[in-house]
DNA sequence: GTCTATAATGGGATAGAC
DNA sequence: GTCTATCCCATTATAGAC
């Protein structure tokens, strides 16, 4: 059959079922025979579709591992001023998050368990990652924009509430996004004093 | 024999590998016989110290749920103004992840795995904990010291930030503490910019 | 209190009929 | 492409010798 059968291909769908139970019960956690399941057929028949249960895993972290690495890169090798890359990062992840909840909480939480050569690859990804985004708040604390501090640290609490988002998504699902994003942006760049 | 033996009883020793196993390669992840190889015994051999696998997470979790329930209420039952509240929650995380890193990343990553009558009292201390300091934070809010925000979405961002200090405390070991409180305290609540 | 042997269970993966 | 039957292995936990 045709991919064009149904919206999602089989595959997305199973896909889509594994993210939301390794998400909930982790991916050792995590049975064939469950994901099965959810999709509708019995454990082993998934393997007309996949080629083990790590691929699976495999799938939905490395795509967003990449994505997210892209994306900094276009922002960091860009031309705009460094608060503008710094208000831009934060919209990348808000963004990410909302498409893909499921993919982001994976994608932090469930990489340990990626097959040796994969994981250096994502750990790789990562750390390009940490690397693009410490540069540009490097910048802006040079250029004065941003308080001294670590800049590791800095990076550190700013990436600690992005890469939490996808915790509170899953509590509040119809939260307005640009009342988020406002809020979020507001947190991080002023604090929550009224007085400076 | 009596507990006073070594320095730590040996039920004490195979709770701290026990967390630093389940730390690093999940609850699901770990097995009996990895926790006893560390310990320096055969895996059979732990049944004459602890009832189960899960009897581990139980304790490891909850003794750490109830201290920080308990030290909340001290600060939320307190006569300190709300902002002087607000520093003393800091404070609370801070000290607590730097005394035992391993147990409040398992309290935060690993409960889900706790059997189903114990889960229910930990998801309880966890929503009290939280109701205690969104109401510090409401009275804050009500007294013009933060700014307004949603106010859920305001303990948000600051939980996730001191939630994540376990992974900071893992990865720059010997980092100053007091140093780490300064830097943090300011990026809460006056956030990242110079200017306002 | 520690060991070896062993039960009992569950899960990943393959084989082969349809 | 899906099913049932099955293999193989890891893991939790118990039994019983020492």
């Amino acid at each position: 059959m045709k991919s064009t059968d149904g919206l999602r291909s089989r595959k997305q769908q199973i896909l889509e079922e594994a993210a939301k139970l390794f998400r909930t019960k982790g991916f050792k956690g995590t049975s064939l025979q469950q994901i099965a399941e959810k999709v509708g057929m019995e454990g082993p028949s998934l393997y007309n579709h996949i080629k083990s249960k790590h691929e699976l895993l495999s799938i939905l972290v490395m795509n967003n591992a990449r994505v997210f690495n892209e994306r900094i890169t276009e922002i960091h090798t860009s031309s705009l001023g460094s608060m503008e890359k710094i208000d831009r990062v934060i919209s990348l992840h808000i963004e990410l998050t909302v498409v893909n909840p499921d993919a982001m909480s994976l994608m932090l939480s469930e990489w340990a368990h990626l097959e040796s050569e994969e994981k250096v690859e994502y750990v790789r990804l990562r750390d390009s990652y940490e690397n693009q985004f410490k540069q540009i708040l490097e910048q802006a604390m040079a250029e004065g924009e941003v308080v001294q501090m670590d800049v590791n640290f800095m990076m550190f609490m700013i990436l600690s509430t992005l890469r939490s988002l996808y915790a509170w998504c899953a509590r509040y699902r119809n939260y307005n996004r640009l009342e988020m994003e406002t809020y979020l942006k507001q947190g991080i760049l002023k604090g929550i004093l009224t007085k400076a």
